[in-house]
DNA sequence: AGCACGCCGACT
DNA sequence: GTCGGCGTGCTC
């Protein structure tokens, strides 16, 4: 049908910029548009790619028009509606959303082109060995890069070049190489024991429903999950369809690529920070159009534009690492059932250690399977406590007698030892012991951390570092300066005095060397390359040490005291994983817990194994105290340059939320009262635990809603109601906090 | 997020 | 007198 000349297709563009609408351009006559492409605009200045979001007619108005449409595929529904409930969800401008979606797929350095070299005419009229070599290599018939084929003929290019001019030889260009092997969903068919058996067939039966669906894959640590998960990998395979596998980033390691290598052939095409600006264009692409089947990625591979996605597995569910703290703030396992019910695929939790949350939604909501048995014939740890009040450490030092025992009796029999401290550097604290001066960061409420190796002392919130001085600057004294406190450079000294011959390695997130020499040190560990591990957190996540037969904890009490809601089930969920990191494969594992409360709960579910009832309690907990999965929390944290700006805006919002009339999906409690259970609650402001980060003063607010209060829509009318932040002061929302410093 | 505009301090 | 610091506001 002809469309009359006065009316203008007019597309709406949602742009990667912190703005929530799409804007309106101009469709040329010339240009093909559809929604969902992906289009060159202009904005402002310059010129951006942003998505088509609606296309509608309109008479006659002066917008400017789409440059281009982009050469890639368009986004497709389900990853559009996905942006836009995360966006409603965060808090966040859906531009924003928008934007972790797409950035990847441009400003990649375009594809160098690989030039293949093959047979094209006839043998040289003069030939000489080195051009016989050539020649041969060539008898393959498979195209040889230039360098390659002067390696393998034992030549140097130059030879190659003439041959070429003679016409012997032509280059060609060669498609780049494939992003991710093919993966074959029968490479391997694994032995399942049977309860590993029965968890498989659900997940299998779950991804062949091609609905939306949640379970929780429960098991202690080498049961054998992730043998189990991979058969929902492997059905989304056979089906032609898509699999995501989400991990926190540090166990995206060799080791578990090997292992999908093994079960499907190939390695899934890889996702993380790590991974190359071309190589991530280039799986966004395969996504899209999908070519590439599995990805194994950090948080940030949830936004990836698949083009039919049946299945999504969140690896290690519990860890913390799946929240996004910067930029738009989100859960990436609360945000992968959302995208799961959006692309109707079947979601699979993994833990040993369950979040809270997970758990209680397991009761009804999701699917709950568990991996009772260690798989492969080896128990659990024995679990042991260390009180440190009747048997500590000497003076300075931070390994008991019992523990340098213990780690004495694993190295005599040539067994690995693992030390886990959850403190980087040598010590958290220095102090003058003459006039009792603290070093303390600049920037922010924190002390300074020294860091021995680099003979500094690092601030562990804004990264500020500064040489270690020898006198107090203070007053001045020489050699008055003393390290309170351990951190694991400090314990690798201890180490090396109780065992000097024991070949040692502290792994911490600064690992000199980056993430790389990381995975490599890790695989070189797991093959016996040392005696003594002394690690942070980091050695908890998902890495294995087959050779491992011990594990100390030194001080299992960290973290406890701190205000946070979350403190002991972190505390249980990172003294699980790590010491259940002793005697896998076949040999029972010892743990030493050093503990100053070897009453505590945490403490005491951890040595009886007896996690149930500290699940139930800390359940019951949340449960009376309307903190989630039983209520939502909100966090807003509002910084400025000075204190009296950040807290005068923090007041600003806390007046404008109790002026708001009053709104039939949310009504919040009176300022003061008690707690009501069917009213939001907003507490504060208060300063925040760190007061100051990078200069900035912070204010804290918690709102705390009932679960079927709309939370957003209230933070959203709070936010339009109070003044603009002006004087540098921002406020940034935090739904689901997860970091309450 | 960029990028321009604008208003105050230290310099060729 | 200009260069440049960053706070503020806008991008169809």
């Amino acid at each position: 049908m002809l469309r009359s000349s006065n009316r203008t297709r007019v597309a709406d563009v949602l742009v990667p910029v912190a703005v929530d609408q799409a804007y309106s351009y101009r469709i040329p006559a010339d240009l093909e548009i559809a929604v969902g492409d992906l289009v060159e605009v202009p904005l402002g200045t310059r010129e951006t790619v942003g998505a088509v979001w609606e296309i509608r007619e309109t008479g006659g108005s002066n917008l400017k028009a789409i440059a281009a449409r982009c050469d890639l595929p368009p986004l497709n529904p389900s990853l559009r509606a996905f942006i836009d409930w995360v966006a409603r969800w965060t808090l966040s401008p859906r531009g924003m959303v928008l934007r972790m979606s797409v950035k990847a797929a441009f400003n990649a350095a375009p594809e160098p082109v690989r030039i293949g070299l093959v047979r094209a005419g006839p043998p040289p009229a003069r030939m000489t060995p080195a051009r016989q070599r050539v020649l041969a290599a060539l008898e393959d018939g498979f195209p040889h890069s230039k360098s390659a084929l002067a390696d393998l003929a034992a030549c140097s290019t130059s030879v190659i070049d003439t041959l070429v001019d003679e016409g012997t030889l032509a280059a060609i260009a060669l498609p780049p190489e494939p992003i991710a092997g093919i993966c074959d969903p029968d490479f391997a068919a694994p032995r399942l024991e049977a309860a590993q058996k029965d968890a498989a067939e659900a997940l299998v039966a779950a991804v062949k429903a091609g609905e939306f669906s949640v379970s929780l894959l429960e098991g202690v640590t080498g049961s054998g999950k992730t043998e189990v998960y991979f058969e929902a990998v492997a059905e989304a395979l056979r089906a032609g369809r898509q699999a995501l596998i989400l991990m926190p980033e540090i166990a995206l390691t060799a080791q578990f690529l090997d292992r999908f290598a093994a079960r499907f052939g190939a390695r899934p095409a890889e996702w993380h920070s790590a991974v190359s600006p071309r190589k991530r264009a280039r799986t966004w692409e395969g996504l899209a159009k999908g070519d590439v089947k599995v990805v194994a990625g950090a948080r940030s591979a949830l936004f990836l534009p698949f083009a039919d996605l049946a299945t999504i597995i969140v690896d290690e569910e519990h860890e913390a690492a799946y929240k996004q703290d910067d930029g738009v703030s989100y859960h990436a396992r609360d945000m992968a059932v959302v995208r799961g019910q959006i692309d109707k695929a079947a979601v699979v939790l993994a833990s040993a250690t369950p979040s809270i949350e997970s758990r209680v939604n397991a009761e009804g909501r999701y699917r709950h399977l568990r991996l009772p048995v260690r798989f492969g014939g080896s128990s659990l740890p024995m679990i042991e406590t260390i009180d440190l009040r009747r048997e500590a450490a000497p003076r300075g030092k931070w390994i008991s007698p019992r523990l340098v025992a213990g780690v004495g009796e694993t190295l005599e029999k040539d067994e690995q030892a693992l030390l886990f401290l959850n403190r980087r550097g040598y010590a958290p604290l220095t102090l003058c012991r003459v006039c009792g001066h603290r070093f303390q960061c600049p920037n922010c409420t924190a002390w300074l951390v020294e860091h021995r190796f680099r003979r500094a002392l690092v601030c562990h919130h804004c990264g500020h570092i500064e040489r270690r001085p020898d006198a107090c600057l203070e007053c001045e004294s020489v050699d008055s300066l003393a390290a309170c406190g351990p951190g694991v450079e400090r314990l690798a000294e201890e180490v090396a005095e109780l065992w000097p011959d024991a070949r040692t390695l502290i792994l911490s997130s600064d690992f000199p060397g980056g993430t790389e020499r990381l995975r490599q040190e890790l695989d070189a560990i797991a093959n016996g390359a040392c005696d003594l591990i002394i690690g942070t957190q980091l050695v908890a996540k998902g890495h294995n040490f087959p050779l491992l037969s011990l594990v100390g904890v030194i001080d299992a009490d960290v973290g406890l005291s701190s205000g946070d809601p979350r403190a002991a089930e972190r505390t249980f969920q990172v003294l699980q994983q790590v010491t259940g990191r002793a005697g896998r494969f076949g040999r029972t594992g010892r743990a030493l817990v050093q503990t100053w409360e070897p009453d505590h709960p945490v403490i005491g579910a951890l040595v009886c194994g007896n996690a149930e009832r500290f699940y139930t309690e800390e359940t019951e907990q949340r449960r009376r105290a309307g903190l989630p999965p039983f209520g939502r929390l909100a966090a807003l944290i509002i910084s400025g340059k000075d204190r009296a700006s950040a807290e005068t805006h923090a007041r600003a919002l806390v007046r404008a939320a109790y002026a708001l009339p009053p709104n039939p999906k949310w009504r919040l409690g009176a300022l003061g009262g008690l707690p009501r259970e069917d009213e939001i609650s907003l507490l504060g402001p208060a300063e925040a635990p760190i007061a100051v980060i990078r200069g900035r003063h912070r204010f804290r607010l918690l709102a705390r809603a009932p679960r079927n209060a709309d939370l957003q829509g209230f933070l959203r009318a709070m936010l339009a109601t109070a003044p603009p932040e002006r004087g540098g002061v921002r406020v940034m929302v935090d739904v689901d906090p997860q970091n309450f410093m």
